[in-house]
RNA sequence: CGCGGGGUGGAGCAGCUUGGUAGCUCGUCAGGCUCAUAACCUGAAGGCCGUUGGUUCAAAUCCAACCCCCGCAACCA
């Protein structure tokens, strides 16, 4: 069997930012993605980390009366932090000032420049100094912008336009690059138009804050030719040819909608005039739209997602966010719909259905789990959805259909209540007690096959019934459960969120399988 | 005519490529079961599949026009 290799990125978040549901978002679903491959046995480098060069660090700092080294290493925190809450595994967590960069880049703006893809001109335009960038015309217009002011600078451009033809040929060449669809569509709309160069410098006089430009003391470069090289920076490009050669490209950069051009236009034409093949999948995720709750203004309760981490678990928001949301368009979040799913999904259906076997086990089979002899038809129906549920669901992974690959998971929990029902071992223990023990396995031996997969996405609860079970590190193959394995007692994995008043007040949870 | 995506029972989605009983989850109503976290199971109500034409024996599915929503149009996940 030979190892898939599965590179995954995120965006390097800008470390100013103040880490909200988008960067939480992104990252967890690369999470998901990469403990879903890590699953199928392939070799996983999953990516993230902070973009710390530009002004606004450089404002701030000065604001505090730090350098901007030690300002970046104050906030960098606020974003590992957060990963660490939210159970990301990333391999690799890279800051855009570490050396290792600072000197990829600078070999890349050198190489890139005898190449004779970088020049000097003289630019003219709009220059808006709180954005800290040149805007358009038609972005002046908006008067969105404080500050505007016709400026003229020298910089040095990135001959961008050059690969354009070459680039829609690429994009029409390989349809899963640009995902979703529309998304290349888009972007193919985009390049209908002449490309014109990219500005990639900053004077000193003006930044300082950055990597200075080798062949050029007296500018920095600015974001695309810093931000975006850290995807092969951290694989190892110029310093390890082999790991890098094994790692590159990419298996997928996950992005939000809103730098689909920086990605699929200006890195991709960096890497054309790196002779560096493209990334196999740029994915375009859309954004969670936070309802604004027009009844309660009173109240002011717009809810943030990750606030839910705290009271329900971090588990259970990573779920949520990874069932509700149809990669590629947007969702909206509710806290309303949040309960509705965590109960009926995760309460009533799943970690129900462990309080099910397990109460069941510990009743008729003094909590040892039974032997599975001769099974019925109706038990090889559970078996076959069982057995086949890890291709199906890595088969819709592959098209990046999360929320359809999660659903899929709970059609065989479903299907496993449903079987409970019809089989209804509380009854066939009194009159057939080897049937009912056949009945259980079956059902438990299921719900084992869900919770592995789950791990994905809920690695920690995933990991309390695996322990429930006895079988921490089982695989996807049907049997993982070991007749004779002694379950042990477990509190409800997902406490059902009361929202009726009259039964939230005084009635507590009793423990299960005491 | 700038480019593109979409309009499917109360909500969120699938189906449209390869026309032929409109499917899933949630919600609502009724029943069943009683092992379980008032949970689980079954059944029912509810849709002229945006509008109008066209092609066809037959269209949610193909074609045309129109209406409405949304995204992109050089850097906020």
């Amino acid at each position: 069997m030979t190892k898939n290799k599965f590179y995954v990125t995120t965006p390097i978040y800008y470390v100013n930012d103040n880490p909200h549901i988008g960067h939480a978002y992104t990252t967890i679903l690369a999470d998901v993605l990469a403990r879903f491959h890590r699953g199928m046995g392939d070799d996983v480098f999953f990516l993230t980390g902070l973009d710390e060069h530009g002004q606004k660090v450089q404002q701030a700092a000065e604001k505090r009366a730090l350098t901007p080294q030690a300002h970046c290493d104050d906030l960098a925190p606020r974003f590992s932090g957060l990963w660490e809450k939210l159970e990301i595994s990333h391999d690799d967590f890279i800051r855009t000032t570490e050396p290792r960069h600072v000197k990829v880049v600078q070999a890349v703006l050198q190489a890139v420049y005898e190449k004779g893809d970088i020049y000097q001109k003289e630019y003219e335009g709009l220059y808006s100094v709180a954005e800290e960038r040149f805007i358009t015309e038609k972005e002046a217009e908006s008067g969105q912008f404080r500050d505007v002011r016709r400026i003229q600078e020298k910089n040095w451009f990135f001959r961008m336009s050059r690969y354009q033809e070459r680039l829609v040929r690429y994009i029409e060449e390989h349809p899963g690059f640009i995902r979703p669809e529309h998304r290349k569509n888009e972007m193919l709309g985009f390049l209908r138009q002449p490309l014109s160069d990219l500005c990639i410098s900053r004077p000193k006089t003006r930044l300082n804050w950055g990597i200075e430009i080798p062949f050029d003391r007296d500018y920095v470069t600015y974001v695309w030719f810093d931000a975006l090289i850290n995807y092969i920076t951290a694989p190892g490009y110029l310093a390890d040819n082999a790991r890098f050669g094994h790692w590159w490209p990419v298996s997928v950069h996950l992005i939000g909608k809103d730098i689909l051009t920086t990605h699929c236009v200006y890195w991709t034409t960096m890497l054309f005039a790196l002779d560096l093949p493209l990334p196999e999948t740029i994915f375009a995720h859309g954004w969670w739209l936070i309802a604004e709750s027009k009844m309660s203004k009173s109240v002011g309760n717009v809810v943030n997602p990750l606030d839910l981490v705290g009271q329900y678990g971090v588990d259970a928001v990573r779920y949520y966010l990874m069932a509700e949301m149809v990669l590629g368009a947007d969702s909206n979040f509710t806290p309303e719909n949040f309960i509705k799913r965590y109960n009926s999904d995760l309460a009533n259906d799943f970690g129900n259905l462990l309080n099910r076997v397990s109460g069941l086990i510990g009743k008729y089979f003094d909590s040892v789990v039974p032997a599975a002899l001769e099974l019925s038809a109706d038990d090889t129906v559970i078996m076959g959805q069982g057995a086949a549920l890890g291709g199906r669901v890595e088969a819709l992974l592959k098209e990046y259909k999360v929320d359809a690959a999660i659903n899929e998971i709970m059609n065989l929990v479903r299907a496993v209540n449903k079987y409970m029902e019809v089989q209804a071992p509380w009854k066939l223990a009194k009159t057939d007690l080897p049937a009912a023990g056949r009945v259980l396995y079956v059902a438990t031996e299921a719900l084992r096959l869900a919770a592995v997969l789950l791990g994905a996405v809920m690695p920690e609860k995933s990991g309390q019934v695996l322990d429930v079970l006895g079988a921490r590190g089982t695989g996807l193959a049907w049997g993982g459960l070991k007749s004779g394995t002694r379950l042990t007692a477990h509190p409800p994995l997902f406490p059902r969120i009361e929202t009726d008043p009259s039964r939230a007040a005084g009635s507590s949870v009793k423990g299960a399988g005491a």
